[in-house]
DNA sequence: GCAATAATGGATAACCTTATCCACTATTTA
DNA sequence: TAAATAGTGGATAAGGTTATCCATTATTGC
């Protein structure tokens, strides 16, 4: 239904949300995302050209959210790499009734219309604040506390 | 967002259900919904295998309904050609968190409901009653009572 | 039974999505 | 300035979807 492409963007932009204050690598994300590392690059690319994040070469460079997770809403990802495609006009091609749909594409539409809203009406912010996320599920660290985060600068020496 | 499949099936189903009362050939339902006819074919097969329409070879053969268009969905149709894939483990594949999906696929599993519900939710007879079809959008020729008829026969002569 | 009709199934091509690889460029740190 | 790091862009391959063609099979009407 939706694309791996988006699914991709999906997870990348989740964790990237998660952990806002540093820049993480292509490498980071495909490892925490599970998404193949070559392909991932690709994505992030359209990411990049939608402004939606940041892209710094070099030794600490890495990607960073251009949004707040308030800000930015599911939609908007999708939009990035693969924009849901609504009917607009008749799909047969006929242009005798102008731009109404027929019976059978209106409700297509209107299905369309209804999985648009639900991605538009969801912020990052909203994903990561679930509760359930207490047991971090689907294995994307959260950007930690003071507490954890000497935690994983030990960690980043090893 | 939907395949070309799945647009092609419900075409033509939308197409047997107005003209429910003599079966159609491939060819028929080809030309009245610009469905590729070597294409729909196939589409037709698969309909045929999930046995939403009776498919009759020969003369005077073609394809039928097997369903009155009020006791068929429009989520039927679709699942028989290409069920919708609705999120029912962590795509990651992380057996850790058991059948939980993390906050980002439930988001996005739940727009999927959304819309699955939307089609289960609409019958093949709410497509053909629909006011609009007055003017018959998209040139899907109606199964004609006594009275409408004649107004083809008129229509078509100009 | 014969001829016409129409669906069926298999092979194949065209195209798009997904995936991989690599040479190149930009940036930082020392 | 050198070396290491990390994103960029191009070429290419693998796989899936969409589309076409054709020989075969089943059915009907004569």
């Amino acid at each position: 239904m939706l694309s791996q492409t988006v699914e991709y963007a999906l997870r990348a932009v989740v964790y990237l949300a998660g952990r806002s204050s540093t820049a993480c690598t292509n490498g980071q994300i495909a490892d925490a995302t599970k998404v193949p590392a070559a392909y991932l690059s690709k994505v992030m690319q359209a990411l990049h050209r939608g402004e939606l994040v940041q892209a710094q070469r070099g030794v600490n460079g890495g990607f960073r959210l251009m949004k707040d997770p308030e800000q930015l809403t599911i939609l908007e990802v999708v939009n990035a790499v693969e924009p849901i495609q609504r009917i607009r006009t008749c799909p047969l091609g006929l242009a005798a009734h102008g731009k109404r749909l027929c019976p059978l594409h209106k409700r297509v539409d209107d299905a369309l219309a209804t999985m648009e809203k639900a991605f538009g009406d969801t912020t990052l912010a909203e994903v990561l604040a679930e509760p359930t996320s207490s047991v971090p599920l689907c294995e994307f660290p959260r950007e930690s506390s003071k507490r954890n985060r000497r935690a994983d600068v030990r960690a980043a020496k090893r």
